[in-house]
DNA sequence: CCATTTATGGAATGTTCATTCCATAATCGC
DNA sequence: GCGATTATGGAATGAACATTCCATAAATGG
């Protein structure tokens, strides 16, 4: 009945969200978008609202991609193994030297606060399922005896936290992903109940 | 012989200071600052040349306070004591609560990378200074025995680094001083020599 | 193959931005 | 208290911004 819609929404999405994660809200222009995004301004509102609502659909899609990796994991580990495969596995994406974007998260807590402060709430309340996932590996980690006995659940998960903080802003610092691996083993080696050593 | 300067450089520079910490670098216009820092134009660009001049002013004398911070915590501490003093110091700044600017360097260095490839590259030499005053501290350690025997200085840096940039993320995504500084209690702990527990 | 309908991208809009200009104000040596 | 000189803040400027408008393109039902 009419002309079909012709923009490809998923890899426009992808391509807002690259440039986001490395340029950040404020500094990417919506010209910028519509070159990498490869459309008109048209059909940028058309499809997506205005940028700050374009923003939010990247930051939910970005969150639906990281708590499924989650789940992929969990299929498969339990305790200190699941966090060690998570840490490891977003270590890849957070540290490509080529792109050194670190997490675009935790990169639009820090831009958001103080300006926007309702994104800055909601994105901040992303974190509070990952708090969750820890607190659960953490748990099983106590149970079955890996965890070293003078650390409590609660005590972990800030301690894995401040990690998770770290670690993507020491790779959008430059952080190598050999390095950052490293210093994954290390953390976890800090936490796990002392066998080899001492 | 002419009319002399009224801009109080230091308080100046003081405000300006704190909006770019709160707002950043980008989303702070030069009304918000000429507001802030209760001057008209003419003199801002007399006194500070532009924006980014502004910026690299304000960030050098940040450093400088920060540096100075460390050599007072020198004069009397050595080893983990001068690292848990040193943590502890920057928390106080970092997670004030009715403010929650976590820390200008940190929220810079993201805000930078690929924005200003020569400025994010200056900052991130500013935590070479850091980096470098850590490992003294840990040799120190390691020298007198409060180290964690399995610990090599070098992954204790990374390991103290990767929690001062998550510490400082954290408090802009709203944790307390008095977490922050359970969390600092606890780093600390993990690293040294275990003596009350296992 | 025409009429209708909707998607499209570039031109137009109005706002905000960083910066410059300038008339005026303030100080000093005389 | 006058002349020279420089600081000052508000008005002016031009570029960039997000968004809207619109003529045109593309598809379908008849």
């Amino acid at each position: 009945m009419a002309r079909p819609v012709q923009i490809d929404r998923s890899k426009a999405l992808r391509a807002a969200r690259d440039i986001f994660w490395r340029q950040g809200f404020t500094t990417t222009s919506v010209s910028q978008l519509l070159k990498a995004m490869d459309i008109g301004s048209g059909s940028f509102y058309a499809a997506f609202g205005s940028k700050p609502e374009l923003f939010a659909q990247v930051i939910e899609k970005y969150q639906n991609w990281s708590a499924a990796q989650w789940e992929r994991i969990r299929t498969s580990r339990k305790g200190l193994d699941a966090i060690s495969e998570f840490l490891n596995s977003t270590v890849v994406d957070v540290s490509d030297k080529n792109r050194r974007k670190g997490c675009l998260l935790v990169n639009s807590i820090l831009e958001m606060e103080g300006v926007d402060t309702a994104l800055h709430q909601q994105l901040v309340g992303k974190f509070n399922g990952l708090e969750h996932r820890l607190s659960v590996c953490l748990q099983e980690a106590k149970d079955s005896g890996t965890l070293r006995k003078d650390l409590s659940v609660a005590e972990g998960v800030g301690y894995l936290m401040t990690h998770i903080y770290g670690l993507r802003v020491a790779s959008r610092a430059g952080l190598s992903r050999a390095e950052a691996r490293q210093r994954v083993q290390l953390l976890i080696r800090m936490i796990s109940t002392s066998n080899t050593w001492e």
